[in-house]
RNA sequence: GGGCGAUUAGCUCAGUGGUUAGAGCGCUCCCCUCACACGGGAGAGGUCCAAGGUUCAAGUCCUUGAUCGCCCACCA
């Protein structure tokens, strides 16, 4: 029922009110059974260390409103939310809380730790569900799912001893990426690199044994000497002829004496710095490899916290860095530094902590990722999955195409425990007997223990230390949160998901994993073999953009550059947020948040509410005909419009509601491609200009009509328009319509908006002639505004106009409109005529259809007028003359379609019209 | 070193080979008309980065270059 409406649109209160209602009632909770098509997305899960940033609340807005979209065209609609226990960035938060209080995790204990991290999860943890609730998200938070919990621990169990058995995990020491604050290894993912400032060291090595009588050096440049301590090589390119005499011979490191090879290998690089290189097995990747093709032994000489050790002889216990400065100052004293160099190197850094990553060789487990990587190739490759925009397809396929083996194990003590046994006696491996978990105090742990080594019988079994890379658990997000692997409903129901969601920035890191991980796993339920199309996660993948800064680096709570959305939400309101990231969300470019356009959102939802205000307010003045809301806007009532309106006021109902279907067909169209922000445009240009700007200018007198089948008819119009056009705009700005479609009469059994239907293009609204006559009597009432601005007369006061036309039904048209027209362009009377008008002492808009004149007031000023003739007259003119020269051109008569030729022929035909009247004007005003 | 994207109105950005290239904001002028000044009306403002090319037709496709940004990469 229509009660007190406040002037202007203040959405907290709102916004607050549905948000809880929503999620108390489980209004999203979606059936895993019945009829009709699904439609199930999985949410990227954020870390549960996190708050939403404005990036999430861009995402989460393309997905809601792919979501609402579809749960209001019928389908069985799944959102399912969750978050992810983010393994090192966690552990991070929390040894920096216990920190404070000068507390190390090793003085807790590993039990004690990990009790302390849940509990700070339970305290923490659940400020992302709540400002996701605010913000509208219309996930099924019945089906939350966190990546640690004992049902997606199960899920972890499972893929990591199916991939064991599969010899697809295996464990062995390498040289991998290793963080020392951190102190744990980390994926290549996991390191960027920067362009830094650095210095090239070049450093002279005795040659023992050359020419008799002279030392002679061979000077290896390097951009960090402290790893020269590990030295156990110099290597040259084996064509190199400058160094050929010095093969076989062997040289001293120096500050260490030790004698070492120089070897020939053909990835040195002759060009660079002096076309020879140490070499540090243990602390190079590349010089790992030049290691074991040589057999050269490694040398550590660095700890886990990047602090030189024992094999560093005098520089023992320094940082490394203090150990390059005191290096590179003794080198020169001792005269064996050669020079320096300046130069811009790319150094790896921890994308968690940015402290320098140390190349670093020990034992980790590897996923082998070229057996999973093929299938998932193929399956995009062939467009089995549709990647949006276009060429991230490309970028990813590259990517499969040159993947390597992942690590996948983390020292850390916050995650998936690795599910391996270790003998005490063979140091064989046993992995758990099968998938089963068992809940202690609350949490889950591996329940099938081994407890007999099945080699050598040993009984003395302890688990791996190590747990897993969070993104193993994620890369089975999309089947492990419906019940994978067991057979359930849900994972019947909406695997593979419909669609998937996320940032490009971690496609590889998340999206090519699930999809490798899907392909590979999901298939042995009964979501179908390994392979098949069942088995593909999600069939199309949308990478939308990333909000940047002014300077264009990527927004980040950590750098500070990170907005809270919750505090613009406060400020202008979570749809006017919702809307203006929806508006600049075009794929496949970033955004650049700026504070204009949310003030523009913000007044497109003051709009929203005024319009409805106008009816509900205007509905209170027409009780003298003893009509009630329910007579003018039940849900009947409204389904069977548009209603004729007795005597010729039909027109703008017809046009709107053709507007209206329209509208509806290009919004299903440019959502079904991801284009939000075209969405948003339709439904702007719609409700503000054709419905605000005239349908409800046009009708304003049909409203308050004395006639009561005027007014009914107007009446139940409006409302079943307003009605559509609410739901046309809610996936977009759920509360703002949510709250005002409880203003009409709804079904008793109908909650919410979210619930009904999105408007379908209606064949029977479609109205060509109502689109034609309204574009005429708008080109009517735009032209005497124009020539009334033009005059500079009182936008108030009403002057007398006049009309001619050589088209009859261009005239009954007007004859037939004429009230509207009158009031819209401020007239007080229109003199209709047929033929043309003569311009003399008047200022007059001629289209081909029409001369439309306005005489002259005194003291007019003429000059004005005649400069925009004349203006429009030369573009005409110029415009005639491309249009002609198009025309008399053979090969454009040839090979144009026809279609386009005589389009072509026809504007001419205007433009000369048009054109030829200006002249005469521009004559006669002379 | 590879790859990708951007360059269009003062600003932020749309633009799917085919009329006279659009929007929002800002700006100028008029209006506080009984839904809304977070409003209404009218207007000004663009050699679509540059140079070539393809085409009957190019902001749009191709080539090269410039500037900016991002991603990937084991060159010390």
């Amino acid at each position: 029922m229509p009660r007190e409406i406040p002037k202007a649109y203040e959405p907290q209160e709102i916004e607050e009110r549905w948000a809880k209602a929503w999620f108390d009632e489980k209004l999203f909770r979606a059936e895993n059974s019945g009829n009709g098509p699904a439609f199930s997305i999985a949410l990227p899960p954020p870390n549960i260390t996190g708050s939403i940033h404005i990036g999430h609340m861009l995402e989460h807005t393309q997905i809601d409103m792919l979501v609402r979209w579809h749960r209001m065209r019928g389908h069985r609609t799944l959102w399912l939310p969750g978050m992810d226990h983010a393994g090192i960035a966690t552990q991070f938060v929390v040894e920096r809380e216990l920190g404070k209080r000068n507390i190390r995790r090793q003085d807790l204990g590993r039990e004690e730790f990990e009790r302390r991290v849940w509990q700070w999860k339970e305290q923490n943890g659940g400020v992302i569900r709540k400002q996701m609730v605010r913000l509208g998200a219309s996930c099924d938070w019945t089906r939350e799912r966190f990546t640690l919990e004992p049902a997606l621990y199960r899920s972890v169990l499972e893929a990591f001893l199916r991939l064991y058995g599969e010899g697809l995990i295996y464990r062995g020491r390498y040289m991998v990426n290793w963080c020392p604050r951190c102190q744990t290894a980390i994926s290549d993912l996991e390191v960027v690199h920067v362009e830094r400032p650095g210095k090239l060291w070049y450093i002279r090595y005795p040659v023992l044994g050359s020419r008799a009588g002279e030392q002679e050096y061979l000077v290896v440049a390097t951009t960090r000497p402290e790893t020269m301590l590990g030295d156990t090589a110099v290597a040259v390119h084996p064509d190199d002829v400058r160094y050929h005499r010095f093969a076989s011979l062997h040289v001293l490191v120096p500050l260490v004496g030790r004698e070492i090879p120089i070897i020939a290998d053909t990835h040195v690089e002759r060009e660079f710095g002096t076309g020879v290189v140490k070499i540090t097995p243990a602390h190079d990747p590349n010089d790992f490899e030049i290691g074991q093709r040589h057999n050269l032994p490694q040398i550590e000489v660095m700890t886990e916290d990047a602090h030189m050790n024992e094999s560093a002889g005098n520089y023992r216990a320094l940082d490394r860095f203090d150990a390059r400065a005191r290096i590179v100052s003794d080198l020169e004293q001792m005269h064996l530094l050669d020079h320096v160099e300046d130069i811009t190197h790319s150094v790896g850094i921890c994308d968690r902590c940015k402290s320098e990553v140390e190349p670093r060789i020990s034992t980790q487990w590897f996923c082998r990722m070229r057996p999973l990587a093929e299938p998932a190739h193929q399956v995009v490759l062939n467009g089995l999955i549709e990647v949006v925009p276009d060429n991230q397809r490309t970028i990813l396929l590259s990517w499969l195409e040159n993947i390597r083996d992942w690590c996948i194990s983390r020292q850390l003590w916050w995650g998936h425990r690795i599910p391996i046994w270790h003998c005490a006696n063979c140091q064989g491996m046993v992995p758990a007997l099968d998938s089963r978990v068992e809940i202690v105090d609350g949490h889950a742990r591996a329940a099938s223990v081994p407890t007999e080594c099945p080699n050598c019988g040993g009984s003395e079994l302890t688990q791996d230390t190590d747990v897993l890379d969070t993104w193993f658990s994620s890369g089975l997000w999309p089947f492990s949160t419906l019940g994978w692997p067991d057979d359930t409903d849900d994972l019947r129901t909406f695997y593979p998901t419909s669609l998937l969601i996320s940032g490009y920035d971690i496609l590889f890191f998340w999206d090519a994993r699930m999809i490798m991980m899907g392909l590979h796993l999901a298939g042995a339920s009964a979501a179908g073999a390994p392979g098949e199309a069942r088995t593909i996660p999600f069939r199309r993948l949308y990478l939308h953009s990333l909000v940047r800064t002014t300077e264009g680096a990527k927004m980040s709570k950590t750098k500070g550059t990170g907005i809270d959305p919750l505090e613009l939400t406060e400020q202008f309101g979570t749809d006017a947020l919702r809307y203006m990231l929806a508006s600049m969300a075009a794929p496949g470019t970033d955004i650049v948040l700026s504070e204009d356009r949310i003030l523009g959102a913000r007044a497109f939802a003051n709009k929203i509410w005024n319009a409805a205000r106008f009816l509900f307010v205007n509905l209170e003045k027409i009780r003298g005909h003893d009509l009630t809301i329910e007579d003018l806007a039940a849900p009947e009532i409204r389904a069977a419009a548009p209603y004729p309106v007795p005597g010729d006021g039909s027109l703008a109902h017809r046009w709107i509601f053709s507007r209206l279907s329209s509208t509806a067909a290009q919004m299903n169209e440019a959502l079904e491609h991801f284009r939000f922000h075209e969405a948003c445009q339709l439904v702007y240009h719609f409700f503000w200009g054709d419905f605000c700007d005239w349908y409800i200018e046009w009708v304003k007198p049909q409203l308050a009509a004395t006639d009561r089948q005027v007014a009914l008819a107007a009446w139940r119009n409006i409302f079943a328009a307003l009605d559509r056009a609410l739901r046309l705009l809610h996936p977009v700005m759920p509360f703002l319509t949510e709250e005002l479609w409880h203003r009409l009469p709804q079904p008793a059994a109908s909650v919410s908006i979210a619930l009904d239907k999105f408007p379908e293009p209606n064949p029977r609204w479609t109205d060509e002639t109502a689109g034609k006559e309204m574009a005429t009597l708008q080109e009517i009432v735009n032209g005497a505004r124009n020539i009334r601005a033009e005059m500079k007369l009182d936008a108030k006061r009403k002057v007398a106009a006049s009309l001619a036309s050589d088209d009859a039904g261009v005239l009954e048209l007007v004859e037939r409109n004429l009230d509207p027209l009158l009031r819209l362009a401020t007239l007080s009377t229109l003199e209709v005529s047929p033929g043309r008008l003569d311009s003399a002492g008047a200022a007059i808009r001629s289209t081909v259809q029409f001369d439309l004149r306005i005489a002259y007031g005194e003291g007019v000023d003429k000059q004005s007028e005649i400069a925009k003739l004349k203006r429009e007259a030369e573009r005409l003119a110029k415009d005639i003359e491309t249009k002609q020269a198009r025309l008399r051109d053979d090969t454009f008569r040839s090979r144009a379609p026809a279609e386009i030729a005589r389009s072509l022929e026809l504007t001419l035909a205007e433009r000369r019209i048009e054109h030829e009247r200006l002249v005469d004007r521009l004559g006669k005003l002379q």
